[in-house]
DNA sequence: TCAAGCATTAAGGCGTAACTTAATGTGGGC
DNA sequence: GCCCACATTAAGTTACGCCTTAATGCTTGA
């Protein structure tokens, strides 16, 4: 009677806006589409889908078998993943979000690899200026962030530590004068990253004594995607604050020097969250203790 | 990856004690449960199910694999089960219980024609001389029984009233004489039914005045079939004590007349248990409700 | 030791589910 | 009216899941 692929076939067709957009996203032709679903509506003798109108409406019948089938299909899906635990397979889909710049260049690169290394994986690498904001979009099992993230009631393991430093170019600095306090950034062209909606021009530096102060600047540029800024620190636009992983090839080759190197920001730890509603599974758990472990090694 | 198709297939091989017993149960040949074992555990990459030794044993994986089953495949066929009763169709299995005679001589012809009018019905009748034994033998919708059964926490649902009455064939009577009284019984060759381990033996009869007495009698035959016991009767083998539906055309065309017709047993009502376990679906209360009708119209 | 039952492997067969292509009709927007 | 997108129907194709048969080996009980 009903299989779980009727079931994976209605829930396709009640995410898509047409039997024909449903067709395009199974890789099928409509015909394929619109005969499976006539023969299912005949098996069951129920209406499950309304086509008239240019729309795709489900029918009370059909509303009500969706919503079931996702729910069975959840079942599916966990005990799968339990039995391919248990057998130390690692396959399935694996989402991850990841800010732009981090993302694009540490955590790519890990998750291409482990990619590689189990071919029934099937990643998904969701880049984004908002990666909390990408969250509530919908699908995710990991999000990694430079930086914990404040005010979330969701566990955020640490892959490594992280220090944030200033840094501009050696011809900017020669050009525009050595700093001597912070004070003196009032003066200087700023440049800040564009994330998560925080207010990135709000400093908190402490000195070499010890005490804290909040400083506010003035970005005179900012872009969404840190390495761009690295860039255009390079190009020598300004002074921009950066983690130690973006720049640290950069300062040891003396492209970039430190500003202020006696003043400290807070460290922005490079943590882990996991989706507490996402199902546990080994290649989720695999893959955060692979990236933790190629982060924390010595960058290359 | 795992499909319903191979829950129903695990669950199957881990109620059979070999895998050629639960080849024949399937109705295929040994090598089609072993040879979609084998894939199904190269899938995986998990032994399930131990071999060794004469005997079939799950592994602790095929064992947990098989309960998860179990859960899904329920909720699969209790989703099929509400679509089928959207559709108003009639399908799927219908397990019912039911004691030897009034079993095979009201209960299947029901059945019968019950499953002739609705094909993709799959009647299973279980006749029993121990009806309530037989519903903790596994699988069963629906039980009929002549009587309201004592001290079980499932609601009886009456179909029919039916009266119990002791009877005789004429010759019996003629020879061995006129009874006044219940005492006179104990004069007499006694038959009885053998079911659910009951007793009996203890006759409640309840007297033209309306004094109950219990009256213990001595069977000289019995049998577990009651249709048997009303021939035995037929045949002048003595006084039984029969349902009204076993004996009233007997009565009516004088081949067995009442003993002691002005006292009276208690009613045996007809009645139908639903199993409280058994998914609620549109088959069991439409044959349950059908089953009642044709009772309940006068015998033809 | 022998017979019976069971499990497995290799090789082959077949039915059908899941498509495809070609054609046609409908509805909406311009 | 024309064009485009969509849905449907008819007919054909094919891959593969699910077997089968034949053969072999193992275990157990008498």
């Amino acid at each position: 009677m009903l299989d779980a692929s009727d079931l994976r076939f209605v829930t396709a067709l009640s995410a898509a806006p047409s039997l024909a957009a449903a067709a395009r996203n199974l890789g099928v032709t409509p015909p394929a589409v619109s005969q499976r679903l006539a023969l299912l509506e005949d098996r069951l003798g129920l209406r499950l889908m309304d086509r008239g109108r240019g729309h795709l409406r489900l029918t009370a019948e059909g509303a009500y078998l969706v919503n079931r089938a996702k729910d069975i299909l959840n079942d599916v899906a966990s005990l799968a993943d339990e039995m391919s635990a248990r057998a130390g397979r690692i396959e399935g889909p694996l989402h991850v979000i990841a800010p732009f710049g981090f993302g694009r260049l540490r955590v790519a690169p890990v998750l291409a690899r482990f990619g590689d290394e189990n071919p029934e994986l099937h990643p998904t690498l969701n880049l984004s200026e908002d990666p909390v904001g990408a969250m509530s979009d919908g699908l995710w099992d990991v999000l990694i962030h430079v930086g914990r993230l404040p005010d979330l009631r969701i566990t955020q393991r640490k892959l490594a530590p992280n220090r944030r430093v200033l840094v501009a170019s050696a011809s900017y600095i020669n050009r525009a004068g050595l700093l001597q306090s912070p004070e003196d950034l009032s003066t200087h062209r700023i440049g800040v990253v564009r994330e998560n909606r925080a207010d990135a021009s709000l400093w908190p530096l402490t000195g070499p004594d010890g005490i804290a102060t909040n400083l506010r600047v003035r970005p005179v540029f900012d872009c969404n995607d840190g390495e761009v800024l690295r860039a255009w620190a390079l190009e020598g636009f300004g002074i921009v604050e950066r983690s130690e992983w973006s720049v640290s090839a950069d300062l040891r080759a003396g492209k970039l020097v430190r500003v202020l190197p006696e003043w400290s920001l807070p460290d922005a730890d490079i943590v882990a969250l996991l989706n507490p509603r996402a199902v546990r599974s080994l290649r989720i758990d695999k893959f955060v203790e692979r990236l933790g472990s190629e982060i924390s090694a010595p960058a290359g």
